[in-house]
DNA sequence: TAGGCCATCTGGTCCT
DNA sequence: AGGACCAGATGGCCTA
């Protein structure tokens, strides 16, 4: 159930996709054909071992010459009725005879290839949630164990804004986010989100107060353009800093109600038309620390740039951007949370190419309901 | 080298 | 009988 909610990505927010991720080229099932070719090569191996039988125990291998013929009527009580020894209860065992040995060890090893494939299954779901909890590394993977506790933090966070109405503040984010985590993973999710550990470590943690604000989700203080790229070419010619908004909603809000669905928010320097897409701004909190300034990394080298708040908020970007009505909405439907105010900003470095930026989720009922809640 | 993480195999249990 | 799921065991790989 839950590899299948996983797995179904129809059930998930809309995901921005980043340059790196277009490598996956995942099927329709959510397999990368990496994982097909190499379940193909497994079950491969499965039937050379079928033949071979590699893989089964010792005992199994022993035959009983006694027992070539169709013992099927063959039981044996307990295994062994022999002896003063009561008989065990139970079903009663049968001979093992070369037939049904056969059988058995076919019966094994299929039941191999489906745990493994169950197991890759399993650790496919798995890679689809690192790809939607805050922080994602290609090069560096959460362990599974740090992902599932990332993720339960993270939809305990996004309920809470939810829930409160109210934006917490960057360091109360982390703080949420980073509980239980190790201390490795704390400080990934804090490189995620451009905030030094020792900053939110050393607060006390879980203050109701801290998720704040009297406007619920302006972005007044916090709206800032993500520097584009230096080695992103569509990006080059963004201005460094550009309001992501200049009233209403935050980056990660606007993405859910873009589309139309946002009464009164067209960001005045992003409304020209035209055919070509704007180009995107994010709001991705990136990793790459050094590459604040124009010694950016360059993109094969740069660690951070996986290290991504890749539900960036297009919020930059006007609604309705693919012309589908969905735009950008939901695009930016995760990461981009807004914070408050608490000295920490958010600066992110990466622009997406526009073409990276696929929108493969329809707008889900759900975001309808968001909407409404935060209109009424 | 110890410890963490992972993949795989395996047998048990439950369900159809 | 067979499949799904689970947990224990085991060995490999990697890192501090």
């Amino acid at each position: 159930m839950l590899t299948r909610m996983f797995n179904d990505v129809s059930l998930l927010p809309e995901v921005p996709r980043f340059p790196g991720w277009a490598e996956d080229s995942e099927s329709e099932d959510g397999k990368t054909r990496d994982e097909e070719a190499e379940r193909g090569r497994l079950e491969e191996e499965d039937a050379q071992n079928a033949h071979s039988g590699m893989g089964l125990d010792e005992e199994e291998d022993e035959e009983d010459p006694e027992d070539e013929d169709d013992g099927d009527e063959d039981l044996v009580a307990g295994g062994d009725d022999s002896g003063d020894r009561p008989r065990k209860r139970g079903p009663k065992k049968r001979k093992m005879t070369a037939a049904r040995l056969e059988r058995s060890k076919m019966r094994r090893l299929k039941a191999n290839a489906r745990e493994r494939m169950r197991m890759h299954d399993l650790n496919s779901a798995l890679d689809n949630l690192r790809k939607v909890v805050p922080c994602y590394s290609k090069t560096q993977k959460l362990s599974k164990i740090e992902t599932l506790r990332l993720a339960k933090n993270y939809i305990w966070a996004l309920s809470e804004i939810l829930r409160s109405g109210r934006r917490p503040d960057l360091v109360s984010y982390v703080q949420t986010l980073c509980k239980g985590l190790s201390q490795p993973t704390t400080n990934l999710v804090a490189g995620c989100l451009q905030l030094s550990t020792r900053s939110f470590l050393t607060e006390p943690c879980q203050d109701p107060s801290r998720y704040h604000g009297n406007e619920p989700f302006s972005m007044h203080a916090y709206s800032f353009a993500c520097r584009s790229r230096l080695s992103s070419p569509q990006c080059a010619s963004v201005p460094a800093a550009i309001p992501l908004r200049t009233h209403g909603y935050c980056a990660p809000y606007d993405s859910l109600y873009a589309g139309g669905a946002s009464p009164g928010y067209t960001s005045p320097e992003y409304e020209g038309g035209g055919a070509s897409p704007p180009l995107p701004l994010c709001v991705n909190g990136n990793y790459s620390v050094k590459s604040q300034d124009g010694g950016a990394a360059s993109p094969g080298t740069d660690r951070g740039f996986h290290y991504s708040m890749h539900y960036s908020g297009l919020a930059g970007t006007r609604a309705g951007t693919t012309g589908t009505g969905l735009g950008t909405a939901g695009s930016g439907a995760g990461h981009g949370i807004p914070y408050g105010s608490s000295g920490a900003r958010v600066h992110g470095e990466n622009t997406l190419p526009y073409h990276e930026m696929h929108l493969h989720h329809e707008r889900t009922p759900v975001y309808e309901d968001i909407n409404s809640f935060f209109h009424n």
